[in-house]
DNA sequence: CTGTTAGCGCGTTCAT
DNA sequence: ATGAACGCGCTAACAG
């Protein structure tokens, strides 16, 4: 019915050795021999089983990377860098490999399902993206499966997420905490005092360090602490909209918002001009990741840029063995403060 | 060194093949050794060797998913909610599924050879996102290579993207021409009559099937064709940003565009606005897909809204043989015209 | 450089 | 309801 490689084997009139020796490309085969193999191939039309040959060298071409939601562009890019970048030499045959996209929907449950999923198809490599939880039980839960992991050979690399210690991980963080400062040291300097926060889920190591930078920058400037004017909610516009109707509520005279990233900062905007509220003539307002919409948004959102691209790529090379993993086994990503139009100095 | 179905086995004194059969619960097992076979999983920690498993049955539990590029929200939407869809019945130990997401970056090459390598893998199913390309030589051998995959036991399924006839692959074909159609009504009703067209790039059934829409609505309005005012560039914002200054040249009295979709009209309104032109009052613009940002575009940005979501889910289910296919193996997938800001009557 | 020999770990008959 | 035996298709020693 199907082809195998023993009826490539005999229409070339070698062993079947051979043709995976010339499929694999690792062992030395004549010139000669190779091209009749590879004419059978083609002639045969053949196409080599993967799970045979995963099982036979344990290992697979697998490589998974785990995205809360990969609708979202703050992970599609990262995923797509990293998809870029994973195939190459030390792949099997060709050198081809294959992303496997697992969208856990920031579920600490399904985190590690994906896991054992892909421990299961004996995965090459696994990229992580995004915060991690902040759960003692859930971190030993997942600490211990990507120790198991990493013994059976699956390189795992953390991308946007902080490093995880004993795992044998290699991660490559983004600096939250800097950027958070950086952007509310913007908004002081253009003269802001009364400042909202519109702050990621809790328990979310993304959320905590932005909104600490923003605490450092203030207390840094002398401010008190006002807790009423951080709210929490999603990573998305619909917590953005809403938010502001709390904050308004909560203090009326508001001339800046910082929201957790852009797409917060879009629900932002829109309710504040559904209040008729000008940006950044009233309200100057802040987001952070620099996703490709912001640019366009009007006002041009100030945001703080990270790399996600790069970050990604980056990951995936790691990931691939194309580039080794950073000192120490940890890299810190540094966001650039991205100065646009929705920030500006308070009225008056 | 790592555990095995006969290691389980041992621990719970039964036969491997009862641990199976456990697993994968598709025989009657007695519970009391139902359970005793699950605590020792748990006890030994073991995980499936997936490989090892896809051999023996001759499928694996993998779902192919061709986009573009995962990092475009349009390729985004439609593959999260295929994932999200694809997991159940009929999968293997566990029922669920893994998405394996390939960008061809619109390649035909990179198409077909990522095909191959999700029939290496012997996919349970390949869902194909997006337009295809219009060549000859390649829908010849793309539709070869769907009935080969069709014919092994993969189930195909196109998702916005027109039927592949007597290849065996079901398709749910978006219906961009009558959007297309929709989009200019909806401008020559507002008494436009200088339009604007910046079209996607040649050979794709997506940007000829919209282009088509537009000339229809113009020719049935008895407006004779300007194929001067038609410019052809890739789905990205760059491309509708320099489209502007082309089309201007052409015809400094425009009061319309109509861009391939939004993120070309992004484009293009940033370059209206970096000429001093306002939007809608000197010049409307139009987008198609309605992807999340546009609502959010100031003005807002008047698009034909794709139901992106439902139809990638749709071919999720499908993918996954918990939904039949449509009668005749096609179903059109209708836009839906959706009027905001960035369209008005022309001034004067 | 090439052939021979063993498994890799599991699903699936066929018995019982 | 359970066990024994076989084979899925390939890779990896080991020879030569």
């Amino acid at each position: 019915m199907t082809v195998t490689l023993a009826d490539v084997a005999a229409r070339a009139r070698v062993s079947a050795a051979t043709v995976s020796r010339v499929l694999n490309g690792n062992y030395p085969v004549a010139e000669a021999t190779r091209e009749r193999v590879l004419s059978a191939v083609a002639e045969l039309d053949y196409v080599l089983n993967g799970p045979a040959s995963s099982l036979a060298a344990a290992t697979s071409d697998l490589v998974g990377i785990l995205v809360n939601d990969i609708a979202d562009p703050f992970f599609g890019i990262m995923a797509s860098a990293v998809q870029s970048e994973i195939s190459g030499p030390g792949g099997r045959a060709g050198g081809e490999r294959l992303a496997v996209v697992c969208n856990t929907g920031g579920s600490p449950e399904r985190e590690l399902t994906y896991l054992t999923l892909l421990q299961r198809q004996r995965a090459a490599a696994v990229v992580i993206t995004g915060g991690a939880i902040e759960d003692a039980e859930h971190a030993a839960a997942l600490g211990a499966k990507l120790r198991r992991l990493t013994d059976a050979g699956t390189r795992v690399v953390l991308c946007g997420r902080p490093p995880a210690p004993d795992t044998g991980a290699a991660a490559l963080a983004f600096d939250n905490r800097g950027g958070g400062r950086a952007l509310t040291d913007h908004l002081l300097a253009l003269g802001h005092r009364r400042i909202g926060y519109i702050a990621g889920p809790h328990e979310r190591t993304t959320t905590r360090h932005r909104l600490e930078g923003h605490h450092e920058a203030l207390s840094a400037a002398g401010l008190p602490a006002r807790p009423e004017l951080t709210v929490h909610g999603a990573y998305d516009r619909a917590s953005g909209f809403q938010a502001i109707g709390e904050l308004l509520r909560r203090d009326p005279d508001l001339t800046a918002i910082v929201a957790a990233n852009d797409t917060v900062a879009l629900g932002a905007c829109a309710a504040l001009r559904e209040r008729g509220l000008r940006i950044p003539d009233d309200v100057s307002v802040a987001g952070f990741d620099d996703l490709p919409f912001s640019v366009d948004a009007t006002p041009a959102l100030t945001t703080v840029r990270l790399p996600l691209h790069d970050a990604g790529a980056r990951a995936g090379r790691i990931a691939a063995g194309r580039e080794p993993e950073p000192p120490g086994g940890v890299a810190v990503v540094s966001g650039e403060l991205t100065v646009r139009d929705s920030t500006a100095p308070p009225r008056g």
